[in-house]
DNA sequence: AGCTACTCCTGGTAGC
DNA sequence: TGCTACCAGGAGTAGC
């Protein structure tokens, strides 16, 4: 799932490819992907506007529009599961699973494409109400041991439904979690008020050396789905250590990682890495077969 | 406050 | 080979 080192990947890609060039036409093939906005509308605000820059907060894809020199709003997209966003040639053969395109004053086009429908790519003149509330980004200045170690003791959560908060940490998913808490040692069940301060500081070291080095790889793509918009996959999928390992040997330990369901996310630990956590009252215990968890 | 369940979706795949 | 049932999951929402 494109997280936020697959959505800064896309970025990178996409900006020197938009950024100065104006909007002279829209395409929506489903206009759920709108999130809303009827397609009139949104061809109004885009249409005739151009795009002055491009960049990513969280997850969110923001490109600033400009009319005239003053700001006109923002295209905002979100990738969610299978979201992919592209620049093609006019003439190039469009994906099939295209939801939103823009052509652009230099013949090419901006295309949102996205298998499942649940991405969305829009315009807002409230560009905060639609982001939403949103923690620190986890390589900023904002993001220190610190600020964690007191936001962690302020709340009484599992680490892992915590992390994936992105009103409380900005970008991490289900991939970029698991293989954080892995790092860290830190089981995804233990409670986030419970961590002494040296676990802290592992925490927000692996988080940091995660992040930064899927960027670096751009991003994972163990599936079909994640490509850059040049059409090649990420490559940190080979340094993970638990995600989507599960009945294979830790690669620090040997003992088989184990899959269990957490907030209904799979989540992937190393039990003896990551201990056992904590006790959980008896009666529901987690499937972690090495095969299928069932359901 | 924090947890669970449900919704949106469809390609891939396990199981027959 | 072909069919069916189920699964993945980011984020929003509702209910306890």
């Amino acid at each position: 799932m494109p997280e936020l080192p697959e959505v800064e990947t896309v970025v990178r890609l996409v900006r020197p490819r938009v950024v100065g060039r104006t909007v002279t036409g829209v395409e929506v093939t489903w206009p759920r992907t709108l999130g809303g906005l009827t397609r009139p509308a949104f061809g109004r605000a885009v249409v005739g506007a151009r795009i002055a820059s491009a960049w990513r907060r969280a997850k969110y894809m923001v490109f600033d529009l400009e009319r005239g020199g003053a700001t006109a709003g923002w295209l905002v997209g979100h990738l969610r599961m299978t979201g992919r966003l592209v620049v093609q040639r006019a003439d190039e053969e469009p994906d099939e699973w295209r939801k939103v395109s823009l052509a652009l004053d230099d013949g090419r086009v901006l295309r949102f494409t996205d298998v499942r429908k649940f991405g969305r790519f829009t315009f807002t003149t409230d560009l905060a109400r639609t982001l939403g509330p949103l923690g620190p980004e986890p390589l900023s200045e904002d993001f220190t041991a610190e600020w964690l170690a007191a936001a962690l003791k302020a709340r009484r959560r599992m680490l892992k439904p915590l992390l994936l908060d992105q009103s409380f940490l900005a970008g991490l998913g289900n991939i970029y979690v698991d293989e954080s808490l892995f790092r860290a040692g830190l089981h995804p069940l233990a409670s986030s008020n419970r961590l002494r301060r040296p676990q802290v500081e592992r925490l927000h070291a692996e988080i940091r050396a995660v992040i930064a080095g899927a960027i670096e790889r751009e991003g994972s793509s163990f599936d079909t789905f994640y490509r850059t918009p040049e059409g090649q996959p990420g490559s940190y999928q080979d340094e993970f250590c638990v995600y989507a390992r599960d009945g294979l040997p830790c690669r620090t330990c040997g003992t088989t990682i184990r899959r269990l369901v957490v907030g209904q996310r799979g989540t992937h630990v190393c039990p003896r890495c990551q201990g056992r956590g904590p006790r959980r009252r008896a009666g529901k215990a987690p499937a972690a077969g090495a095969r299928r968890p069932g359901r």
